[in-house]
DNA sequence: ACCTTTCGTTGGAACGCTCCAACAAGTATG
DNA sequence: CATACTTGTTGGAGCGTTCCAACGAAAGGT
């Protein structure tokens, strides 16, 4: 059998030594002498020594693994996040198993349940569909962050978003700067977030005077939902369009040029999210942008410091957005 | 001590049996009594048993886990051959670990590294930047395939691509039946996947009787490459530009779009890919698309097949692109 | 000269699981 | 009625680690 894994012992007779000083030298103890150090080193190089990491978890009873469940990897805004995630678990000598729910909420459950039977020391949920006793059963057993919502309040567990009611209003405040105010939300449909986005709008809109002007037409997260709802929202002939997010917001932007509008000249759009393609040239968006990669290593922190005290307080933290202005939004049109 | 979880030993006394048969029971053998079983699962139940997968990793010497190395979340088209990926081997009772490279090469090693750690039974590279030695040496400890790449060949590693010569000849073909000649290509730099795209241009515009007009202007797979790239083809006065992927055509398309050409009216613009983002109303990029996601699933299974027989011989296989028409080609304009 | 401390090293128990050999009790076979 | 097979169950060994108590040897203190 010559393709089973050289163990610990295998490395200890072959460098002469007991498997515990073995044990000692890899794991950088202080306490084994230069010779014999170099010794078990080499002979762990010869053959091409690697710990059992399924082993060490056992006896050590730590597996140095957080679990990661992301909601859908199609969505550029979760990769952003997973990015900071990873940056600042790795610093930390912690690995990643990485799971996404898919379509099926059903689903997100199941995998959930595997990641624990790895004993993943904690779970970092970007977004997810769990309803809300689920999500605190799981919170007891293990310490877990969710970034993206902060709607479920569950002991023990942290969460990390940006500030969506804040973020809508800066939206509309920038729109009203440049002279808007036939401005029409295309909401992102039935979920905590798309609810907030919808709140800060109103808001925002009856702060600044604007209460017969507030529109909202339903729509959805995705590039073929947003361009429909802007079909339907050029009914109302609004100077300006906030989207629920980017993705929908470049679904918008076609349904308006296929009008024979001109962006921005004839109508302004921006969204929400910050997503890098939105960046791209030829987008372009206006939009208000999260700190993607930030709130990803804020939800590590958070997660590797409850790990270490599973019993703290739980802590919701907002960042803030901020505005992106880039060629989609510009001054109302001067003739209506 | 209540936060220690749950072992095999508390849930055969709270269920008046040995673990043995809690092990057999919860594996599902029939050799278990219906009154046991029956006890067996309550028990489990109500203590909130979850098997440890390290320690049943380590009896039974399989951990069930593929790894997936994923050369950069950003780029959609890793996400996308990842989601295949996930769908077939999910549906084997298999968990997958993923990490991504990010920007070191040297960190992919590293990676790669805890992976195997972790006892994977076997990897898949979608793409990668290892050298040839290195990734023989992996082949060699793990049944390995790669995704995207094929020119390295080592023995006991499969891989699965799509035939980049063949789709690039298809993106010219097309080209030139819209009546095209002055088609300049954006190469997507130096390496082996951009370096067979660029050669089925040369293939297919020699084929044609266009060897005079082969060009390839230097660019990158990025939007800002595409960009720069574009720009600097436009000298030319081409009809027609073949950009090495997606993401660097829609850089292009912004370059073109900027120098107050029109798409497809004045030049046409064709990508490769087909990341779904392409489709996207306002993009609306036609291109030579793989089919992502089945290039997952068949690297997928090549793997499966393959930590079932470690020896098989290595296979190469090509998965056929098509030609996606949409918005960004068309006719050659009637004058010059 | 003795006792104590330090240093480098070691065997063995433990981690939670699976699997094998073995067994008691019942059922079928001759 | 003895023997064999089947069914349901069990203790124990083993998977590759870590860690603790304990060791002999060398060094230090009185």
């Amino acid at each position: 059998m010559p393709n089973s894994r050289p163990t610990i012992n295998d490395v200890a007779t072959r460098a002469g030594v007991s498997k515990s000083l073995v044990s000692l030298a890899l794991s950088g103890s202080t306490r084994v002498s230069d010779v014999s150090r170099q010794r078990i080193v080499d002979a762990a190089a010869e053959l091409g020594y690697r710990r059992n990491a399924a082993a060490r978890s056992l006896a050590v009873r730590r597996s140095h693994t957080i679990g990661v469940l992301i909601l859908d990897l199609h969505n550029p805004v979760f990769a952003e996040i997973l990015d900071g995630v990873q940056i600042e678990v790795r610093e930390h000598g912690f690995s990643t198993m990485l799971i996404s729910g898919g379509t099926d909420p059903e689903l997100e459950q199941v995998e959930i349940d595997t990641l624990l039977q790895f004993q993943v020391e904690g779970l970092i949920l970007i977004a997810h569909r769990l309803p809300a006793s689920v999500l605190k059963a799981i919170a007891a057993e293990v310490p877990t962050v969710v970034v993206t919502r902060d709607d479920i309040a569950v002991p023990n567990m942290d969460s990390v978003s940006n500030d969506d009611v804040a973020g809508a209003r800066m939206a509309v405040d920038h729109l009203v700067e440049l002279g808007h105010s036939r401005i029409v939300h295309l909401s992102g449909g039935d979920n905590p977030v798309s609810h907030a986005r919808a709140e800060g709008y109103r808001l925002a809109m009856t702060q600044h005077g604007l209460t017969e002007h507030i529109r909202v037409v339903p729509g959805g997260l995705t590039d073929a939902k947003g361009y429909a709802a802007a079909r339907d929202a050029l009914a109302a002939a609004p100077t300006a369009l906030f989207v629920a997010n980017d993705v929908a917001a470049i679904g918008a932007i076609a349904a308006v040029e296929n009008a024979n509008l001109r962006i921005p000249e004839d109508i302004s759009v921006i969204g929400y999210d910050g997503i890098s393609i939105g960046g791209m040239r030829r987008l372009n968006l206006t939009t208000i942008a999260q700190p993607l990669a930030d709130l990803g290593r804020l939800a590590a922190q958070k997660l590797l410091d409850r790990i270490n005290d599973r019993t703290a307080p739980s802590n919701r933290q907002h960042v803030s957005a901020t505005l992106v202005v880039r060629g989609t939004t510009g001054p109302v049109p001067v003739t209506t």
